[in-house]
DNA sequence: AAAATAGTGTCTATAAGACACTATCAT
DNA sequence: ATGATAGTGTCTTATAGACACTATTTT
């Protein structure tokens, strides 16, 4: 507490994004190649700094959203702060981490503010070889760890599923979140038991090739009980 | 990201603690009188403002943790961060809150710089009646969270013990940071079969009445397996 | 028909909880 | 002795996982 006249430190605030999604069965991030000096040509986190002093935290997170990835309506909360001195080069950057999940996009990224934003893979991403800028590495392992424990006693899992959804799309949700295979029949009973986590959605069906599957939209719960276990 | 000239928000950091210890079997937080302006002589978490812009975000939190409760060597983590632009009358202040968790304290808070900290049982602080300056009230919720979630998996319990403990010690700490009562005898096996959680230390035993118990001090394992699960 | 996915039933190994019982201390 | 806490053994029930089986589609 400054009980003395006091300078207050020059310290700047960001938002960085981790989104998450599924395509191909596979967990991707959304990584864009940054066009301005620390880094330039990196991959990084989308992000920037907050506005102005009146804007909120999420609400910066959320207009980023909206900008870099073209998103808006999906899963956001936050996930921790990362605000080591010497972790951006111009200066003491603060940056405030924030995990959103993105249910299956048609498209990659549309037209918007930054196109150079890609899917990527979350195994490339952090992948030995690869390289992110800033302490991005870590922030999208934290995340993911986040989503990965969260699918265990929360309904995150149907975030990354459009608003119908098959037991067969929510198990590969489960399995490309924690990098495992699940038994479906097993998986099935388990969801089903999971009272609230999943509701009938009319008695309409869909068609890959094999037996059609009822739709199921996300229920009312948002905790699980029983959770579900990983293996 | 900025592309064009502008000015940097003026936001001030401050660091905010919670910081957990368990006396009489009962889950306690330390709270402070506030001594200026917002909130004066109201109960708040200790905490103040990040020193300059070079201070580390962990470093100003144990520098407050030293200075507002005399503590040293205990665990500290990150928690989360809170932004919302009321909720500091004095301008925007963005709060990055900590858990730290103290072992049995012999006394409640030695001479030191904020000699009206004090411990605070966590159910009186969160009482419906009871007001906490900020929004600290939502980050001891947050922190308390935080404690139950982990006791589940890691072996963070050990950190409300003393170097060496009893297994009864250690289901104390169980019942207190899950408000429930534990069979001694499920929890002793229980506790033993999580491989690494605790170890042996010494033949030496403890009396206060009873038969003399066991002692134990935390093992190499931080992450357990299996879990310790919650009723 | 075969191949593929959806959904149900059932068995087994394991883990959780209840609780009887023994052990070792203070008084 | 009694009361108290430590520690062990065992039984019952719930759960996780394996997997046989049926159902409904496309080719």
């Amino acid at each position: 507490m400054p009980d003395d006249p006091w300078q207050p430190p020059r310290i700047l605030l960001a938002v960085d994004l981790v989104i998450l999604t599924l395509r191909d069965a596979r967990l991707h991030v959304l990584l864009v190649e940054r066009g301005i000096d620390p880094f330039l040509g990196a991959l990084a986190l989308p992000g920037g700094f907050l506005r102005d002093e009146h804007e909120d935290l999420e609400a910066a997170a959320r207009r980023e959203l909206l900008e870099e990835a073209g998103l808006s309506d999906v899963h956001l909360e936050s996930l921790a702060v990362y605000g080591e001195p010497g972790r951006d080069p111009r200066g003491r950057v603060v940056a405030v981490a924030y995990l959103a999940i993105a249910p299956r996009m048609p498209e990659p990224v549309a037209g918007t503010d930054a196109a150079d934003a890609s899917w990527t893979p979350v195994d490339d991403a952090l992948a030995p070889g690869a390289k992110l800028a800033f302490d991005h590495r870590r922030i999208v392992i934290d995340g993911v760890e986040r989503a990965r424990v969260k699918l265990e006693r929360t309904a995150l899992a149907t975030a990354f599923c459009a608003e119908s959804f098959t037991i067969s799309e929510l198990q590969q949700v489960y399995e490309a979140v924690w990098g495992v295979r699940l038994d479906p029949r097993n998986f099935y009973r388990k969801v089903q038991g999971a009272r609230g986590f999943i509701v009938a959605d009319g008695p309409m069906r869909k068609t890959p090739n094999g037996r059609p599957a009822r739709l199921f939209r996300a229920g009312p719960v948002h905790v699980l009980n029983p959770p579900m276990t990983r293996p």
